[in-house]
DNA sequence: CTGAAAGCGCTAACAC
DNA sequence: GTGTTAGCGCTTTCAG
């Protein structure tokens, strides 16, 4: 119930011990003898004294905080990212600060500069749509100006030299065509998606294009279908209705969101001669039977941090890298089971 | 590209003039002119000077930022509490540490002892299953002690004399029965969910079982279906081919989910025989059109935030609430559409 | 093995 | 309007 917590100096004197004695005792220091450790410990106990982590990290200039900054909390890659960075974090003594950047410059910019005034060692970022799409350097100028160790995940930033934790969209994407191709015998394929995340959609439709080639598939104007929520819904139901595709790969969550409500409503008849594709993990495929690649999110939190962690330790400002995560093709059948079909 | 940051006392040297006037004038205080001001200012820019947040926190005793533990960050529902507080705490200056529990004592004892030595002004609690279901008191029992302001959220812990904002689930349960009995004339209902949230999942039970003596609906021991999720799934099916119920009600986002899955295999004629309603936000529901109770998760982290912030501002150690939050009833069909139907 | 002392960078009471 | 000063609680040389 003491509101007033006590001090070094209260125990030292409690003690008849100089305050350094005292400190040390406490960080377990082995200029102390354990006999006046042992006293140390035992009063600290019975005073319920507990370091006062701001003073202590004032004075060695190291908080073991590290700052996250994402887009938004409420996608389940983000969660689950953060997901991993808490876990490795935690695990090795860290805190986490996390801030949202509702993908706009401006509040990137704000939380960055607030988190970068000395209370976080480290920062770890998954850039605002809005800097990535006008390449604006308003919101990362500040914390690398500090020289701030920092680590990028999920959104490539080109302008940033630092260590950035990807995933392999290019090759994702391939990967599904392959699967729909040559596993499903599709032969027309078309992709679709949202206008959300606009920087990796692109990658994705690289790979899709790609691999259309590769395989030597048709490809039009048609093939690849990006809008937003309610025009993709009318251009599927289009789609759906002439035809002429057997294969869909849906390029984000929402996609597949919105392709499986229309599907729903339709005959067994037309399902059978559909196959789907998409990007997710098993959290999200909770409806449509499908193939799919797990983005491994979790992972990619670890990694991120893990990658901070030692530019921290060892701060080299060069050999930047940039991890490409590979996702794992899993089939996903209603009754929950999951099938690992490629690695 | 400076890496050793500027300090008052350096800037105070360049400017000619002592530190605390520099202080001053960089918080804008009236005692300095607007001249001095104005010179102080700019050379701040020019220098790069940032203020160094740790040593004027450590000075002040007060951080602004509030320290969130959870559970989990990949449920939905505390994802959107997540996102909630942030909203309310960034646009009242303070900033989030996020920690998890993985509903263990032991992690929850650890971070809350870590979160309480000085670094937070507040804490916002959803406690660790195993804390409730236990009744320990290990976790809690180190920043009650240190006086931190608290506020608990999402699962009652009636061990913590402190606010408390919790959803109302005994009538979001009552509302769904009363949806189903009345709206959609069904007569035969089942609860079905699972044992991840035992101490919330036994409110909504009472609810059910109120509502269902209310109505004059009858109640077996079959009523009930509260499982694991592997038993939970044959259990549902068992009582789907049985037939006898006309109403589902899923007393969670899992549930739903597997009876989505469920579902989803069997005809049209035994859907049309079969009315679900169920917790969730509309993020969640993406099969079966159903009524659903949205459980505000956003609004609740706001209002969380905004009392604790209340609490930290105004200390008194007394009138303590706890506030149930309502749920609104909405209805959602395959194409998106969402209709508010009380509320 | 223990203690004295400096000081991290800042704020705020008080003096001028 | 500006400066002086004390000190927040801790860590860390350096002396003894």
């Amino acid at each position: 119930m003491t509101n007033k917590r006590t001090t070094l100096r209260e125990l030292s004197q409690l003690l008849g011990l100089s305050i350094s004695t005292v400190s040390k005792a406490l960080s377990d220091s082995k200029e102390i003898s354990e006999k006046t450790k042992e006293r140390v410990r035992e009063t600290a106990v019975i005073y319920n004294y507990r370091q006062n982590k701001l003073a202590s990290c004032f004075r060695t200039g190291s908080t073991k905080v590290i700052g996250v900054v994402v887009p938004t909390l409420t996608d389940i890659f983000f969660s689950e990212v953060l997901s991993g960075i808490e876990r490795y974090l935690s695990a090795n003594g860290y805190a986490m600060m996390v801030a949202v950047s509702d993908d706009s410059i401006s509040k990137e910019a704000k939380v960055l500069k607030s988190l970068s005034n000395g209370f976080v060692d480290g920062l770890i970022i998954s850039n605002a749509q809005e800097t990535l799409v006008k390449a604006s350097n308003k919101s990362m100028s500040v914390p690398i100006n500090d020289g701030i160790p920092m680590v990028l995940f999920g959104r490539k930033n080109p302008m940033v030299k630092c260590d950035q934790i990807l995933n392999d969209f290019s090759t994702v994407s391939f990967q599904l065509v392959e699967y729909l191709h040559r596993g499903q015998k599709c032969n027309n394929i078309v992709a679709i998606g949202t206008e959300d995340d606009i920087i990796n959609t692109r990658v994705k439709i690289d790979g899709f294009k790609q691999a259309l080639n590769f395989f030597g598939l048709p490809q039009t104007l048609n093939s690849v279908l990006i809008y937003q929520k309610a025009d993709l819904i009318r251009k599927i139901s289009i789609v759906i209705e002439e035809g002429k595709f057997d294969g869909i790969l849906c390029l984000d969550y929402e996609s597949y969101n919105l392709l499986s409500g229309i599907l729903t409503g339709l005959s067994a008849e037309v399902l059978d001669n559909i196959q789907v594709a998409t990007l997710g993990n098993t959290n999200l495929l909770k409806r449509l039977p499908c193939a799919s690649i797990d983005l491994q999110a979790e992972k990619i939190g670890q990694l991120t941090a893990k990658t901070l962690l030692k530019r921290i330790k060892a701060k080299r400002y060069k050999d930047y890298f940039t991890k490409l995560i590979e996702g794992n093709l899993i089939n996903y059948d209603l009754n929950g089971n999951i099938e690992l079909i490629l690695c």
